[in-house]
RNA sequence: CGGAGUAUAGCUCAGCCUGGUAGAGCACUACGUUCGGGACGUAGGGGUCGCAGGUUCAAAUCCUGCUACUCCGACCA
């Protein structure tokens, strides 16, 4: 490509509304340009990194036996009223009607629709496993889009569903479905990690998210220092060790007029958080009766809401109560709450039951109990996990202790069983000449989301460091001066033809409008892994001068071994 | 959806408090000089000041409403 017949729209000044970096390097390299909130236009350069990651994906997927399908973005609302999913995915589906007015939607994800074209298509066991993919785009109307195209409205995504006979089968298709995910993050160059997973609105039963590591992740992971464990914070167990120690203080009273939250309470009164326990009051479920629970967690512990969500007593989705609420059922306001004369049953997480002496509300406003102690002071009732895993804690796989990191996720692969399969009725005959049902697994990758987590790995003060597998360009062709030396022209365009015929993608950047240091900038800023610069000086002399994007120093390279050179990089 | 903020040239922003001819830097066009790390000079082009009302002799500026966008929280590839 030259550079003179190129978009290369890159800006020197960081837009004002990007944070994140993946974002803002996005923009300055002119890969994306934004259309409205959570819409962005793909520029060439960008478009051409895109590519380079779909097209890894589509040749591992077709290696694991997958076949490559192209289903509509707009689906028929009649699928997702047969499949009962409508109500549960709520105003992020987005409903349009057509000129008859019939109810079509974007697809968000396309379970419906293979489903459907699935059960009309494939009738005998005799065809089965069979694993579908496509490359397409999805849109989710998110409440709030943000960091560019991380987490945008309109996206692209890998989605594959498998259909099987038996559940052995469907754990056969899942497990090369990990082992392919692995060698696509592999092939792209991303430090990622395979980590048990929440099943979330989808269902089913196993799930699997890969990560990629980076501090501006929204999902928190929890890995085990001494094993292979890895899993969600959302799902991994938070596990209470050691022994209650014996009570040593009297309970008391204590007025505590300036003292709402446990922040308030850990400075004022010079307690250790870990000897606080906070109360939340929540929506109990209908099995439960109804009306309120309260669940106590220590102070410095975080209520993981979905562990609340599956407990059987909690009303799903999670509710807290109002302050109204709070103050008609206890008489007293939210930062004076405690499961002391508590008129309302409690919870208790696992880790608050090995508290002792401790401090905790004692729904009087402006009143705390100190040195609380169970048994002496009140029953435990219920316990349950319901706290966060936080760093230090043991392994829930009994193997060390656990560190907390951040992480974006690309992909995610479930085990489905026949939840779509059995509401839309799609089965197939056995040996036996009976209907089965089919169990499904379904894999989504991120697309558009693995270039900006490939940036958010991958960058400097210059610009964008691509993995090679990715860049845009392979080999950056600088010459010095086009206007003052023809020859560096003459050289340049004999390098182009000669690369491009080797294979490698080469932006020659032969703009004579532009100064060497431009150049040089915008070569770097959308991350080009090797550049090569043309000089008067290097042809008298037979080379030219390399750097790699990550190079600290050019080095001087025979012209004559330039392509042996770049085919050993 | 709750809370906060922003909206002026393609981009980054000043001007608004205290109403009176719409500005800077970058980008763009032309010419000249320069050119091994985002050059300099001269001359240009480009704005219904988000939209709609109101107050006023006069509104980018004050008031009201609306819209869009961004950020912080609950959801997901």
């Amino acid at each position: 490509m030259r550079a003179s017949r190129f978009l290369l729209a890159t800006v020197k000044e960081t837009p004002a509304d990007a944070v994140v970096i993946s974002h803002q390097l996005m923009l300055r390299a002119g890969m994306i340009r934004k259309l409205a909130s959570g819409l962005y236009n793909w520029l060439p350069v960008g478009l051409r990194v895109l590519r380079k990651v779909e097209r890894i994906v589509r040749e591992e997927m077709d290696a694991s036996g997958a076949q490559e399908v192209l289903m509509p973005v707009v689906q028929p609302m009649e699928l997702w009223d047969e499949s009962g999913r409508a109500p549960a995915y709520g105003p992020e589906l987005l409903r349009i009607t057509d000129r008859h007015n019939n109810p079509f939607c974007l697809g968000p994800t396309h379970e419906e629709v293979i489903t459907d074209l699935v059960r009309n298509e494939i009738h005998s066991y005799k065809q089965l496993p069979m694993n579908f993919y496509q490359i397409q785009t999805k849109f989710r109307d998110e409440t709030r889009p943000r960091f560019g195209v991380m987490r945008a409205r309109e996206f692209i995504m890998k989605d594959a569903y498998s259909f099987h006979i038996n559940m052995e089968s469907l754990q056969k298709t899942y497990d090369e479905m990990y082992r392919t995910y692995c060698r696509i993050f592999d092939r792209i160059g991303l430090d990622y990690r395979p980590v048990a997973a929440d099943t979330g609105s989808i269902g089913g039963s196993g799930s699997h998210e890969f990560h990629v590591l980076a501090d501006s992740g929204e999902d928190a992971i929890a890995f085990s220092n001494q094993s292979d464990y890895a899993a969600n914070v959302e799902l991994a167990e938070a596990i209470a060790v050691g022994e209650r120690a014996g009570a040593k203080e009297e309970l008391r009273l204590v007025d505590t007029p300036n003292a709402k939250t446990i922040a308030e309470l850990v400075e004022q009164f010079d307690i250790p958080a870990s000897q606080t326990v906070k109360t939340l009051i929540v929506a109990a479920s209908e099995d439960f009766g109804g009306g309120f629970v309260a669940l106590l967690l220590r102070g410095d512990h975080e209520l993981n809401e979905i562990k609340a969500e599956k407990h059987p007593a909690i009303a799903g989705p999670l509710r807290f109560a109002t302050e109204e609420e709070i103050r008609n059922l206890i008489g007293a306001g939210p930062g004076s709450l405690g499961p002391l004369n508590l008129p309302i049953p409690f919870i208790a997480d696992q880790a608050v039951t090995l508290c002792s002496d401790f401090a905790s509300g004692a729904n009087i406003d402006g009143k705390h109990y100190f040195g609380i102690n169970w048994e002496r002071d009140l029953a435990i009732e219920v316990t349950a996990d319901l706290r966060n895993a936080i760093e230090g804690d043991p392994s829930p796989d009994g193997k060390g202790s656990l560190t907390i990191r951040r992480g974006i996720e690309v992909g995610h692969i479930f085990q489905l069983g026949t939840k779509y399969s059995q509401a839309l009725g799609a089965k197939v005959l056995d040996e036996n000449g009976k209907a089965v049902v089919m169990p499904m697994g379904c894999y989504g990758i991120g697309v558009s989301r693995v270039v900006a987590a490939a940036i958010e790995q991958n960058y400097d003060d210059r610009g964008i460091i691509w993995p090679a597998s990715i860049a845009p360009f392979d080999v950056a062709l600088i010459p010095l001066n086009l206007k003052k030396n023809p020859r560096e022209g003459e050289l340049c365009e004999r390098l182009y033809a000669e690369l491009t015929a080797a294979g490698f993608d080469v932006l020659y950047d032969d703009r004579e409008k532009e100064r060497l240091g431009v150049k040089l900038a915008d070569a770097e800023l959308i991350g080009i892994p090797h550049r090569l610069l043309i000089t008067e000086k290097g042809i008298d002399a037979g080379t030219l001068e390399y750097k790699g994007r990550r190079d600290a120093d050019p080095t001087d390279v025979a012209i004559t071994e330039l392509t042996t050179f770049l085919q050993s990089r």
